[in-house]
DNA sequence: CAGTGGTCTAGACCACCTT
DNA sequence: AGGTGGTCTAGACCACTGC
């Protein structure tokens, strides 16, 4: 095969070629590539050009990378995927993660603000997911998830629901999660859920609205959660 | 020169030394570096190795590269220091910018939380610096700087204090922020500070707990923000 | 042992900037 | 024209894995 003429640097060529094929499912999350020297003879380019398009897919979490086996399509396992977007942790700084309780499923149309975050048409079918998660048995934070039935169909008719959702988009839904976008406020606690969390209506608690992107660029799941900060915050590290 | 046997790879030896030089102010911000056949010629890696360590520097805010110019040490510009680390934006998702106000400052001894935070000893003397911010003419954030003043001698008389503090941490005191740690959280607005935020007392506000760490990884500035989050948002992307 | 990724080198050519 | 960083190649050797 030849790459095209174009005007971007051939490693991006590749680059972009391969992450195509991780869009197009073209392997398996788990499943080896092949080998650098295979890839580079096949795309016509040398290795090390293959090289700095996988590492900076590496660097992406879009691959993983171990030396004597191979390059493998990254997976999201349950505990990975949960690491790796959970913010709260205790003032000191360290993470500790949450257990998960469903309160409730149900199919509706997404509302405007819905159709707008997620891009959907006017009237498109979403499961709403209600869960309350609890940290050394306190309940903490109770989250609204908005699924698009057009991007997870029949989500809403899977038993046994994972903590970690992500693993699941990607195992049955081919949905790899590789970002998200937070936006956080300060709001009083909505009375129709302030017993939950054992607060009194109008206390002060954190609202967490999350955008999660596919790698294909498109916003998959829309999420509004209230958080207790009295015993965690929220943490982050910018550079 | 020659980097003696060691157990890291090669470029990671080159990375840390260089590294080192800017945390020594080996070379001054702004001010371009040898070219890279000049540093593999002193260090006596080859032109590849030397790159390979340039460019982690550069992926990490430490350095930046021009093409057919040279390379430079990262220079904290007053306009991008400010846009580096600002997190508040409009729920939308553009980000817009804040004026400032000083309200206070005065010396005084480190209570215990801000000696940990900031690895004092007890007793040390720092600044509290107290801003009000605004956004659209409007009151925001107000917020407590606190810097000590064995990082930072006699920055309490220092006259025209810039928006960009780190821009003169970096200029005068020869400190570069190169990451922050936040810890956020829901809280009731404090009284004394309530009226300057127009806001009731006990109305919900975020409080942002911010950690600036220098180049050679040292806590240098402890903050503690309150902001109003009904026309803006803290919002960050997580990878 | 063969196969994989990780490091290191040397050299070629290109794109951009300054003089 | 000469210097800089950016890209691309080819080949060597090392470290780790699994048969």
């Amino acid at each position: 095969m030849s790459l095209s003429e174009g005007f971007q640097p051939l490693y991006k060529q590749v680059y972009t070629l391969l992450t195509k094929r991780l869009v197009d499912h073209y392997w398996k999350p788990s499943e080896p590539l092949p080998s650098e020297m295979a890839l580079a003879e096949e795309l016509g380019v040398s290795q090390g050009t293959v090289r700095k398009a996988l590492n900076q897919m590496v660097s992406e979490n879009l691959l993983e990378r171990r030396q004597g086996k191979g390059t493998y399509v990254a997976e999201h396992t349950s505990e990975r995927s949960l690491t790796r977007f959970w913010r709260l942790q205790t003032p000191g700084g360290e993470t500790s993660f949450p257990e998960t309780r469903i309160l409730n499923s149900r199919r509706r149309q997404a509302n405007s603000h819905e159709c707008k975050a997620l891009d959907l048409e006017t009237g498109a079918l979403v499961v709403e997911l209600t869960r309350l998660r609890f940290m050394d048995k306190e309940p903490v934070v109770i989250e609204n998830v908005i699924q698009p039935l057009s991007i997870f169909p029949d989500i809403d008719k899977v038993p046994n629901l994972p903590n970690a959702l992500y693993s699941l988009y990607q195992e049955k839904y081919g949905i790899t999660v590789i970002s998200v976008h937070d936006e956080l406020r300060a709001v009083k606690m909505p009375a129709e859920h302030s017993e939950q969390l054992k607060l009194d209506a109008g206390a002060p608690v954190l609202m967490i609205e999350r955008t999660s992107i596919n790698i294909d660029g498109r916003a998959v799941e829309w999420s509004q959660a209230y958080c207790r900060t009295d015993h965690f915050v929220y943490g982050v590290n910018l550079r």
